[in-house]
DNA sequence: GTCTATAATTCGATAGAC
DNA sequence: GTCTATCGAATTATAGAC
């Protein structure tokens, strides 16, 4: 195909082409991962979802590890990007930074719902992954949430149960959503809906938690 | 043809011969299917791990898959038999049943931390293996343990947002472990401490919730 | 850069001896 | 029942034409 006629072509496509090649490669590969998980998914998946022929996956990305790598790196960096910056806007309650924070990862993980699932299930047989990551500890411990939190937590508990308490209960329902929808013998729009529910709902039960007299006796 | 009620009569042999070969190869599969998942899985490291050779496993019991499908089943049954029995205990307080509840998980996942993540994994690129085990959603809903819940729910909150409650601050500290022993920066030994704190303090966490005069809005 | 065709390897499953 | 040896399909990666 000559190549004047090419561009011509290009210019003239559809929408999927104003992304290059590689991002199409790399877009689909976080699509099929994140859907199937490193070892179920083909190459010629990615392949199919982007396009594209199987060849160019190894051209632009050598290998199907690599491309992984890739991918795990920017679902990391997208899973805990929000966290740093809402646990330090000073001068908020903490009440404030949870409604904050719960209705981030809500809009997160509406958008992309296989993404905590898929970060931990890999994490399962890879845990060195969060070695590189291990900004996490630092932002969280040397934030202004957690300043307030260890100031409010009540008698001698640990202050990062609450902290587990704030991820498990904004998380684990996306994570464990087929299982929940099952029981609850809700179809996906009532689940949502209760799932919007828990952002006003979250934050303060927490709170109730931080003010009560509950000790580990 | 394979025979599963042989092993009684090999009881004068050597500890490992106490499990029959289909016993030790279902065994093996289950160690090695709840640690890499379905698809990271080769049947030549479930056959290693047993100790026996490859050709045994399909001998006795067809493909993979059909493997596959037992181990899941069992560790379905064992995620929820407990549930059932717990759930229905009359006469008990709300309090006394969560705490038998969350004991219960607390021991469970503790001697096999890896089936609550392998449940969910699995789950989710295959959701229609909770079809079968469609038992849950009435076990729940007809429960002794859901009537006087529904009961102390305050105002006019979904009561299945507390059933979300407890198994999300039951459940995921043991999904997340890996991060959450990273940013806590506790060792295993540690974690563990805090996880075992926990069997009394969810209880009271999700007694304040439904003493709470909390409402959606 | 992109394609077709294929090499190289891995893995599930089976045949057949004992 | 258990083993060794191997087949056949699937899959990653590459060679080479355009």
């Amino acid at each position: 195909m000559p190549e004047s006629f090419k561009k011509l072509e290009k210019a003239t496509d559809s929408l999927e082409q104003i992304f290059s090649t590689e991002e199409k490669i790399k877009n689909a590969a976080r699509k099929v991962f994140m859907q199937k998980g490193f070892s179920a998914t083909r190459t010629r998946d990615i392949a199919e979802e982007a396009g594209i022929n199987l060849a160019l996956l190894n051209y632009y990305f050598r290998s199907k590890e690599k491309l992984f790598e890739l991918v795990m790196m920017d679902c990391m960096q997208e899973f805990i990007s929000g966290l740093k910056i809402i646990l330090n806007q000073e001068g908020k309650t903490i009440e404030q930074l949870l409604e904050d924070l719960v209705t981030h990862y809500y809009e997160l993980f509406r958008s992309q719902p296989d993404l905590p699932i898929f970060i931990l299930s890999e994490m399962r047989s890879n845990p060195k992954r969060l070695e590189g990551n291990l900004g996490i500890k630092e932002s969280l411990s040397k934030s202004y949430f957690f300043k307030i939190l260890k100031a409010r937590t009540p008698n001698k508990i640990n202050p990062f149960h609450f902290f587990m308490n704030i991820v498990s209960l904004t998380v684990f329902p996306f994570v464990a959503a087929p299982m929940l929808k099952q029981i609850s013998g809700t179809n996906q729009e009532q689940y949502d809906k209760l799932l919007k529910e828990r952002i006003k709902l979250v934050p303060q039960w927490i709170g109730l938690m931080l003010n009560s007299e509950i000790a580990i006796s």
